[in-house]
DNA sequence: AACTATTTATAACA
DNA sequence: TTGTTATAAATAGTT
């Protein structure tokens, strides 16, 4: 069942190789004949294996003579030219395996930030953090936020159109009415931003102090740009 | 995002037609590669697109020579032998399909059995079924009656070892019993296969006859062989 | 070209 | 070996 991501290397056992070798053969075949059937190429596929004298060949011994005839025709030079070699073949790979390599750096930081900001929830305290862990902390906090205001927002939108709904369909009563449902913001949403600032840290810093020194070690909420100062390339 | 199954058959849009052809022969380039690198074979292939006046190759164009060197030095009947030529590729590919079919039939037949069921449960009756399908009900019903049972068996084996357990935990007790904790069967389970067979018959039949005349028509409960007499190919 | 919902391929296991 | 199943990889249709 596929548990491994395979490391791309030569099998060293027998019989395994063998396996993977007619799996895979099989597979390779199908997708040369898809590629071929659904683009309308002429295509050619030959495999040496130690399990046959013979080669496997796609599409069929004459369609692999006629697609080397015409390769054979070709000056080498011109062969060479917009071809997939081996070379540009594995710097592409490098390329990708680089930026997949980036990427879960990215989510692997995203992760640690929140657990951070989970283990600040339950009093664990924000002191062993350095000023780059703060910023992000602070950034990811701010998008939470910016999440739940949102949430908010549509939670409010849906409430007033239901009750709405709930006046007019109410017995005996104006079927249309000029008067306007005033909207029930719940108390965080009437929050302005500082206010909900100072609701979070009060949220997250229960019972202590944060044991740092100076007002430029505030959290700094609202601030779209507080990472501009201490860039560390994970966090916008 | 891959909704559809892909119809095997040429692409007449012609910008989906190269965008699939790139997609495709990048993935098949790979496919070539590992394929050579896992089990240490020979292989190249050769694919002429009408979006490039030259050849894409793999592994490189001297790569191909060598391999193509080695495959034109056979005389043609032997190149012949044990190859994947297009036809039996794609006789292989119409057994397959019809394999899935069958066995998609005979998901089908079990689910339609198994709502025959459980509509009898609720009091549609079984006026409607003929023979085979009575018969398959008979199967399927067999089949359920035997996992029932031995659901009852592990859960009357459970049930024994707590009690065991228990007793000997119990404070003041003798730690060691010579007495046996004697099995308490539910009802269900103490009753032998005839009275079984009745107990669901009664079930399924809680107000009505059958409308079917005579014995033969009775369900063949207990009986593992009732198929022999009418198969369809679906039950054992 | 990037993004996902799906389909397809396949490594490990039975 | 063949078959099954859980995962990884490929990719069709969109943006």
């Amino acid at each position: 069942m596929t548990r491994k991501k395979v490391k791309l290397a030569y099998i060293t056992n027998d019989s395994a190789r063998k396996a993977t070798f007619k799996k895979r053969k099989k597979g390779l075949m199908k997708k040369v004949s898809e590629l071929s059937t659904l683009c309308g190429i002429d295509a050619c596929a030959i495999l040496y294996s130690p399990y046959d004298s013979q080669p496997e060949v796609w599409p069929s011994p004459l369609g692999v003579q006629r697609v080397l005839a015409h390769f054979k025709k070709m000056p080498e030079m011109e062969q060479s030219k917009k071809m997939v070699n081996q070379e540009s073949f594995l710097r592409q790979r490098i390329a990708k395996g680089n930026e997949q390599l980036k990427k879960q750096r990215k989510d692997n930081r995203e992760k640690e930030i929140t657990q951070v900001m989970y283990q600040s929830l339950t009093g664990k305290g924000l002191q062993n953090l350095n000023i780059v862990d703060l910023n992000d902390l602070g950034w990811m906090i701010d998008q939470n936020l910016k999440d739940i205001h949102k949430r908010i927002e549509s939670l409010n939108k849906e409430a007033q159109s239901q009750a709405a709904a709930a006046a007019a369909a109410a017995a005996g009563q104006l079927i249309k009415t000029g008067g306007k449902v005033q909207e029930e913001k719940p108390a965080f949403d009437s929050m302005d931003a500082i206010q909900r600032q100072q609701w979070f840290v009060d949220l997250v810093n229960p019972n202590e102090q944060m044991g740092f020194a100076g007002d430029d070690m505030m959290l700094p909420f609202g601030d779209n740009n507080h990472n501009a100062l201490w860039p560390n390339g994970f966090f916008p």
